[in-house]
DNA sequence: GAGGGATGCTGAGGTTACCTCAACATGAGG
DNA sequence: CCTCATGTTGAGGTAACCTCAGCATCCCTC
């Protein structure tokens, strides 16, 4: 029984992933942003203006990757790129105006779904979780 | 402190799943095997022989596409395709003796893995972890 | 202050794991 | 037996990555 639990312990992960992966592709659907998209605009909605190389290994993927989510990004207006005054090779990329707006509405729309799906938890269940989580992602 | 720690689960959740990924990719690594083409090893591994269109939806991916990974297993010698008595538009897909052992292998490991990596939990925090993600699931 | 190697971005082209659509063979009900 | 549904697959498409090579610029050394 014990060593029943531990083999079905990662198939019990996965199906809460994919399920966890279908809603929050849900919740970005009214903003048309791809899953990639989204997780770029994740992280500029922490940064002022980042470097192109920077933003690559913040989403742990190549550089050259990096520069066609930018160019979608900056085709839909939501991103501007700029001159690096520093450094004249690098290109810094930032929010724009409509970006800043669409990353705070993706954050609320994906929190919420995030409430609904972890809140059929108790909150004794919900801090058991982030506690052994956060203890595995160490 | 309630809403921050609500807002980070997901968060938790992805990193500890990227991890997970990384971790069960190397397991497959030495048989050369694509994670898609384990996974539907694992479904194989536990019916004798299955219908196409079955293991499709076992796998929750196209029928289309389940062709081409089956492909992939038949050419490697793992599987192998036989016309299905009761419908001959039908094309069973079972393992072949090598890929029997084959499945046994992997499973070995990424047990082995899995066991290494949840290991680092208490076995409390194990149970407490698998009756979390058991109950999300439904 | 002139090379020369390292660094930052992107064009070209490839890969993986999916997808849809249509063709074709077969099955099943009226 | 005729029509409609079903099972598989060819053709072709897509998203999100990748590597490799080229070009501009930077920075260090002599």
């Amino acid at each position: 029984m014990h060593e029943h639990d531990e083999s079905s312990l990662p198939e019990a992960f996965w199906g809460v992933a994919r399920q966890l992966r279908h809603l929050t592709k849900d919740a970005l659907a009214p903003w048309q942003v791809s899953p990639s998209q989204a997780r770029a605009l994740g992280v500029l909605g922490k940064e002022d203006a980042l470097r192109l190389n920077v933003l690559a290994e913040q989403l742990r993927i190549a550089p050259r990757s990096v520069t066609e989510v930018v160019d979608d990004l900056e085709a839909r207006g939501l991103v501007e790129r700029r001159a690096d005054p520093a450094d004249r090779r690098a290109t810094l990329v930032a929010l724009t105006g409509p970006g800043r707006e669409t990353v705070a509405a993706i954050g609320a729309a994906r929190r919420a779904e995030a409430d609904r799906f972890f809140g059929t938890l108790s909150p004794a269940d919900r801090a058991h979780l982030i506690r052994i989580l956060k203890q595995l992602a160490t």
